[in-house]
DNA sequence: GTGGTCTAGACCACT
DNA sequence: GTGGTCTAGACCACC
């Protein structure tokens, strides 16, 4: 059997306040745009995933279900989850990413009166 | 009886699918930083703001519980709620916002190998 | 409480060939697009549903949670479930069977060397 | 040894997302019931059908066995698989994938107030 | 009351 | 082996 992705930083911690699958989901795809996971490769069975972070099979299927409705991953009947070979679909994903991080991030500066790039550098330094 | 700030904008969309008094206080503390509520400004009552907006008086009380944890607002026992008159409180809940802001767009800039800047320079225009 | 709208026919039976969840989905789709409920109508809750047609709550739920990812039918937090009042998504949901027919039966038609009016008119009286 | 037929186009595409076996018999059946594979005309073994579309010989190998069920296609031990030479086995599964069509798209048409004629000639154009 | 999420464990179809 | 579905029952946030 094919080797697989490593999913998640060893060090990934779930925050019980939010729903796991959408951590998961958010945690994954970001490792997929920013070429972490290489394209095409095989993921951890969903069994493999429950088991090494210890929640339930139906939490880990969740959570491929979700990435696969947006095409950043396809299931092979039988063989297993992998991610997309088609790079258009990596490239609407990491536009959609830097649209809503630009829209959501110039309406917060425009709420206290500022452009976004002054609020940027008024408090870049305090945001580590 | 004094008359009380318009909260909210005549036009503002309650999106059904996110916690009510979430996107309320957001909007609230939004016009209170970008200074459209004045400091000192008496609101409407739970039960006006419930029947302004056709929500459960529950959800218009509960917003003003968050705002008051945050010190934002301040409730006078028999006369009222009022907008802080506090500006210390104000330039902090403006801090916090910028701060909460710059980390979650660095962050996801991070996510595509990219550097705030050059994210808000890539996609600026596309952030109508 | 609102009354709810009558989802399924009385007489809906379940096959357990396959997904439950998908037949309901159809089901109340066709029952939307078709005016059987109408525009705005509530729908039974989650538990009614299930309780109603002897299925899982989680089963009734993802009959929800797949309708309202098209936009067929929205829910209000705490409050329940309810057809869309949205006339445009009505018609996109028409329009989308409607094509995704055509297409089927015409290639249907074309693997038997026939147009779609010729399989049309030849097999008509059949198809009681 | 025999030439066979070439079974499927060349440009045959898998969709992961649905039974292997039963996109082959369609595509197949479809291939024979429009003469495109012609009556008596010998197939590819199960593990050259394997081999020629990368897919586990036990896919190729169900899917033979589900053309078989129809009789459409004929194993004769030791000399290979052949498309059935009966004439009426061929006419019988011309009308079953008629009748099916039929009855599909009138249900279809039905479920949004129309009749089938209606749906076809309003939709006829998009079905490209 | 409502829907949303998670766990536990079973069964099934497909490869 | 793989993922997909269903049941049973619990807990939670929201209105």
């Amino acid at each position: 059997m094919e080797p697989t992705a490593e999913l998640l930083p060893q060090h990934f911690q779930i925050n019980p306040a939010l729903p796991i699958y959408e951590q998961f989901v958010e945690a994954i795809r970001g490792r997929i745009v920013s070429g972490a996971i290489p394209l095409g490769m095989r993921l951890p069975s969903v069994r493999e995933l429950a088991a090494a972070r210890g929640v339930n099979p139906t939490t880990a299927a969740r959570t491929y279900q979700e990435l696969e409705r947006t095409g950043l991953i396809v299931t092979y009947r039988g063989q297993g989850t992998f991610v997309t070979g088609d790079e258009a679909i990596l490239a609407e994903a990491r536009k959609a990413i830097a649209v809503k991080a630009v829209r959501d991030f110039t309406s917060a500066a425009a709420s206290l009166g500022l452009t976004a790039e002054q609020m940027l550098n008024m408090y870049k330094e305090d945001s580590v």
